[in-house]
RNA sequence: UUGGACGUCGGCAAGCGGUAAGCCACCGGGUUUUGAUCCCGGCAUUCGCAGGUUCGAAUCCUGCCGUCCAAGCCA
């Protein structure tokens, strides 16, 4: 469960507002001291990386507190879940880390019926036969008191005959429902009467057609957390007005223990979207691949981005916990991948938009190698073999015709490195008929093999290059944002957020890589970071298939310098 | 004329009555066979606003202002 072999998780901050709770909890002597957590989701959808946070929370205070953190399926809704679904997040919970204990609300539905035949039986709880419409109209509105229903105050017996109707099935769904009675004119919406039990004929992913009335959240999630033990019950800001409920129901039945809520903000991400409805609706509509798609802010989706488990770990604990709601620039979690894999990413030289470059000087027919290292501060990468020829690639954006002065790169009569070679020289341009640059014509200095000068003559600019004869065409996916805004709240009036796709989220590219990376090319694909954002995905983190830093810096840096002058 | 929660740098976020941590971003300078990395330096006289209490307030009090949540038989 241990997920502590990033040297970064350092601690930097003092405990968190939900640490100093369980601080002075502990203090007080209450739980006998004991912490246990819970991460309880619906199987309705793939895990996303505000999940993430979640989960690093949540098993993060059990770590801390020497506790426990349970992996619980909320499955108290058969309309909507899926054992896709539980498959998917056991497999994320795993990949990031941590190897919970597995329950399920499910399994809790006899417990849970027991306690609503108690509330029944103490006058608590009633069957209601208005329908939905009714139910909400007499709910009155956040300034407007309600009304009581007229099915109110049946009697006990009259209760627990029509429930077991409902039990039996012998009801219709939507006919009648299982309602607390609290009181309808609280000023909190949620105390007003909440529905308990509702009919559902439909069979659910585990209990099959056992039941035909599933427990609502509110009534079912304490109980939950109160039959695991659980002392601290972890959820998001939206459910701070559900609190009262929750310690209602538990008050009111005789339930093991009283976990206490305590409710924190939830993470939005700049440039993409956090709803499952949404997450759902790009893999239904097929906006996407799928859940797993690179651009998707799902855990599966950033695994198939490259990122590590730690860096979402790392992620999650750098931006903290807190009562506000925010909204994190996407900028951070690149750069903690960046910065993890500036360590440990193997070096790797591919041209995206080659553009052929022929050194006069050179014989034709030789061939030669270079020694090129892994990772430039790590020496235990060791090295591979770097063929080299009289036809190279390099990219189109590392030469210009009329270059400015404060561009490094090639250009005519301009000398730089290619990158673990030799000195070279731009002599000419070659051009088609429309004026196109096809080919650059450059001489070497022979004596500036591996890349130094021997008269010690410096050159602006080293560029990454590939044989052209050697090396080996690659297509190469470069993601992006999966939307152009940055903030999904400031969406136009009457637009969708659908309008807001990146339409360059993904380019393919037909790209040539060294040889080195043939087999990953030839196989289920590679990847490079490029300075912030990645290129390509991988289906799997395995050797075979490893991740690639990029080895220099392309248009956008020089588009960059640019803008700044 | 509802209830609840929240407002500290462009973005996260410490701080909990003793005089504004840290990280990202950004801006300078140095090193560099990735314009990357790395290294040095800068970056809130001020904590939504206005009063008050105090020797002293981001921290306590009062009043405003702003944002979010709540009218599912979703979670």
């Amino acid at each position: 469960m241990a997920a502590t072999e990033n040297k970064s998780e350092e601690k930097t901050k003092g405990p968190d507002f939900i640490r100093q709770i369980i601080n002075e909890d502990i203090a007080a002597g209450k739980n006998g001291g004991k912490v246990h957590t819970r991460f309880p989701p619906e199987p309705n959808g793939y895990l996303h990386i505000g999940h993430g946070k979640s989960i690093c929370l949540n098993f993060g205070i059990a770590e801390d507190y020497n506790g426990k953190c349970n992996l619980r399926f909320d499955d108290t809704n058969p309309t909507k879940e899926d054992q896709e679904y539980v498959d998917s997040i056991i497999e994320d919970v795993n990949w990031l880390g941590f190897n919970p204990e597995i329950f399920f609300a499910s399994d809790y539905f006899d417990q849970m019926y027991a306690w609503a035949l108690e509330l029944i039986d103490s006058g608590k709880a009633y069957v209601d036969s208005q329908n939905a419409e009714e139910m909400r109209e007499n709910r009155g509105t956040p300034t407007k008191p309600g009304v009581d229903s007229p099915y109110r105050n049946r009697s006990v017996e009259e209760n627990r005959e029509l429930f077991e109707k409902m039990t039996k099935g012998e009801m219709e769904e939507g006919t009648c429902i299982l309602r607390a009675k609290i009181d309808m004119a609280h000023q909190n919406m949620n105390m007003r009467d909440p529905a308990i039990y509702r009919i559902r004929k439909e069979s659910h992913h585990r209990t099959g057609d056992k039941w035909c009335i599933y427990p609502m959240y509110d009534f079912a999630h304490g109980f939950e957390d109160s039959i695991e033990g659980i002392t601290h019950s972890i959820c998001t800001l939206e459910f701070e007005n559900h609190r009262p409920l929750y310690d209602w129901f538990l008050d009111n039945v005789s339930a093991p223990c009283h976990p206490q809520q305590i409710e924190f903000a939830r993470l939005n991400l700049s440039y993409t979207v956090m709803s499952k409805r949404k997450l759902l609706e790009l893999v239904s509509d097929k906006l996407v691949s799928g859940w797993d798609d690179p651009r998707m802010p799902t855990i599966s989706g950033f695994r198939r981005r490259g990122y590590t488990p730690a860096s979402i770990r790392r992620f999650a604990k750098e931006i903290g916990v807190s009562k506000v709601n925010s909204l994190v620039d996407i900028n951070f979690l690149q750069f903690i991948i960046r910065e993890e894999l500036n360590v440990s990413a193997d070096r790797a030289m591919a041209v995206l938009d080659p553009l052929k470059v022929t050194i006069t000087n050179y014989p034709e027919g030789q061939m030669e190698e270079f020694e090129g290292e892994n990772n430039p501060g790590n020496p235990d990468a060791g090295s591979r073999k770097l063929p080299f020829g009289r036809e190279i690639y390099i990219e189109k954006d590392d030469f210009m015709e009329d270059a400015p002065k404060k561009f490094f790169r090639l250009a005519p009569g301009r000398e730089v490195r290619l990158k673990h070679a030799y000195f070279v020289t731009c002599t000419d341009v070659v051009k088609d008929e429309n004026g196109e640059i096809t080919e650059l014509l450059c001489t070497y200095d022979p004596e500036t093999r591996g890349g130094d000068a021997p008269d010690g003559r410096k050159v602006k600019g080293t560029l990454h290059w590939v044989s052209a004869e050697k090396g080996v065409k690659a297509e190469v996916r470069v993601y992006d944002h999966l939307f152009i805004l940055e903030d999904m709240d400031d969406m136009e009036e009457g637009k969708d957020y659908r309008d807001y796709l990146n339409p360059e989220s993904l380019v393919v590219k037909e790209a040539i890589v060294e040889p080195s990376l043939a087999a990953a090319a030839a196989g289920k694909g590679f990847q490079f970071l490029r300075q912030g954002y990645f290129c390509t995905d991988s289906r799997d983190h395995s050797p075979e298939h490893p991740v690639f830093n990029r080895t220099v810096a392309l248009k956008d840096s020089w588009a960059k310098i640019q803008k700044k002058g």
